[in-house]
RNA sequence: UCCUCGGUAGCUCAAUCGGUAGAGCAGCCGGCUGUUAACCGGCGGGUUGCAGGUUCGAGUCCUGCCCGGGGAGCCA
């Protein structure tokens, strides 16, 4: 069979063809009426005229409200009046269910409402945008690793303790005993490098934090890379040209998408190689400099970080923050103890860290010493400091948030809409 | 957890000092052969989040609770 898809519709001019879809709009002037029918790849201006239509399916398009599901046959052309550039006029269509009282209207809805209708709301123009984006950006962190000579390996989802001991877990029963949601894939990713060389995971990542602003999710998406015998360098390195693929890729495919989002393309094509590198102490300058008080030591809130983005019109790498604010794996730089080789990396126009990583502790001794400084059972990371016991090696990476990455290229505020059903501090329905 | 703002028609909002709850959109009826969130005319639509309290009288003031938005801390 077949299958004939909006987006195709420029080999069908002249054509006759079948969509099968939802009623997306509707405007009607009398014995012209344009329905505006959306098969999810596209939508399509179908022109229902009262002379070549049977006067009962003509009554019958008057009546049919948005969403009403259905099949209609026509001719394909090209119309620039029509948005994508081509129309149907229509010969026949039969509703499979009519719909007469959509909740979501094509005029204004608060936050709230929309939240509440979730799994309407990803049909209409914008959100469909995002979602799109969002499988290209997906799409091109895999296909970036894959091409790369970078082993995909899944890390847990149930973790018998923290991977970073500070922040909250999301516990559950686990038959006798319990077990935490992932927070991160690293610690296992760290294991597999031995095997592989170069791996990523790819999954979903749960934070129990109570956080509740346009950057956080209870449940977000995580790629995070590990390579071995690379150092900090290295890492900035791939996080920097990894970056770079991602937005180029969106910018070849997504074009559409973006107009749709009325995103400023010009800002993301000055994505390029190289990236400014800053030490955690030149960041604390820039703050200084625009008048922000801070104090020296503490890690950038959400406010600080857009400060110093806003200084870059590139993604800008934070190196070398005090190692007292970072985890416990963190490689000290040999230079000057007190500093962590790890980097943050925060997107342009004030969207924040997308991508935190660095170089892991290779030495058994120092692991174990880091381990018990902050009171972490020793017991529960034997497997991990194993690493360190049997051919060690040194190494490190990253982990970018999905979410963040993708509110940051589609240019929209809030991350809960870069996912189809996001889990929000106050809402887990729909 | 803390700070802050809000909850009124299906939706988005208004309601002066505490004094008869109102508009736009959506819906319904009618008109229009090129509309672009189409447009024009007409019509219906309310447990003011919940429970108490003050008052002659509460959407409005007070107390408690519920729900949500924005932010902080923490983080991707």
């Amino acid at each position: 069979m077949q299958e004939f898809r909006i987006e195709d519709a420029h080999e069908f001019v002249g054509k006759e063809v079948t969509i099968k879809g939802w009623l997306y709009n509707k405007r009607s002037s009398g014995k012209i009426k344009f329905l505006l029918v959306r098969d999810g790849s596209g939508i399509m201006q179908c022109v229902v005229v009262k002379n070549n239509i049977s006067p009962e399916k003509f009554e019958l398009s008057e009546k049919i409200g948005l969403e009403t599901s259905l099949m209609v046959r026509g001719k394909i052309k090209e119309e620039p009046r029509a948005i994508g550039g081509y129309e149907m006029e229509v010969i026949d269509f039969d509703i499979y269910q009519p719909v007469y009282d959509y909740p979501i209207s094509k005029k204004e809805h608060g936050i709230e409402f929309l939240m509440e209708h979730r799994h309407l709301w990803i049909r209409s123009r914008k959100q469909h945008a995002i979602l799109k984006i969002r499988h290209e950006i997906i799409k091109a962190c895999r296909d970036y690793f894959d091409m790369n000579g970078y082993t995909l390996v899944d890390t847990p989802i149930f973790t018998p303790s923290a991977c970073e001991g500070t922040t909250t877990l999301f516990e559950t029963k686990y038959f006798d005993t319990s077990a935490y949601l992932t927070q991160s894939g690293q610690l296992y990713n760290e294991a597999t490098a031995a095997a592989f060389g170069k791996v990523y995971c790819f999954g979903p990542t749960f934070r129990a934090e109570k956080s509740k602003t346009r950057r956080h999710l209870m449940e977000f998406w995580m790629v995070e890379p590990e390579i071995a015998w690379a150092d900090l360098n290295d890492v900035m390195d791939v996080a920097e040209d990894f970056i770079v693929f991602i937005v180029k890729r969106v910018l070849e495919n997504r074009k559409r998408e973006l107009e749709v989002l009325e995103r400023d393309i010009s800002k993301l094509e000055k994505i390029e190689k190289p990236f400014p590198r800053i030490t955690y102490g030149e960041a604390v300058e820039i703050l200084k400099k625009k008048g922000v008080d801070f104090k020296d030591g503490d890690d950038f809130g959400g406010g600080d970080e857009t400060v110093i983005s806003e200084s870059f019109e590139k993604p800008v790498m934070v190196h070398r923050y005090p190692i007292d604010i970072k985890a416990f794996y963190m490689q000290p730089d040999p230079e000057d103890e007190n500093l962590a080789l790890c980097v943050d990396v925060l997107a342009p126009e004030g969207y924040g860290e997308i991508i935190g990583g660095g170089q892991r502790i290779d030495d058994y001794e120092l692991l174990l010493k880091k381990i018990k400084e902050h009171n972490l059972p020793v017991e529960a990371f034997k497997w991990y400091l194993d690493i360190r016991k049997y051919g060690t090696f040194p190494h490190g990476g990253f982990g970018m948030g999905i979410e963040r990455c993708v509110a940051w290229i589609c240019g929209i505020r809030h991350v809960r809409e870069t996912i189809a059903f996001p889990r929000t501090l106050y809402r887990i329905y729909p």
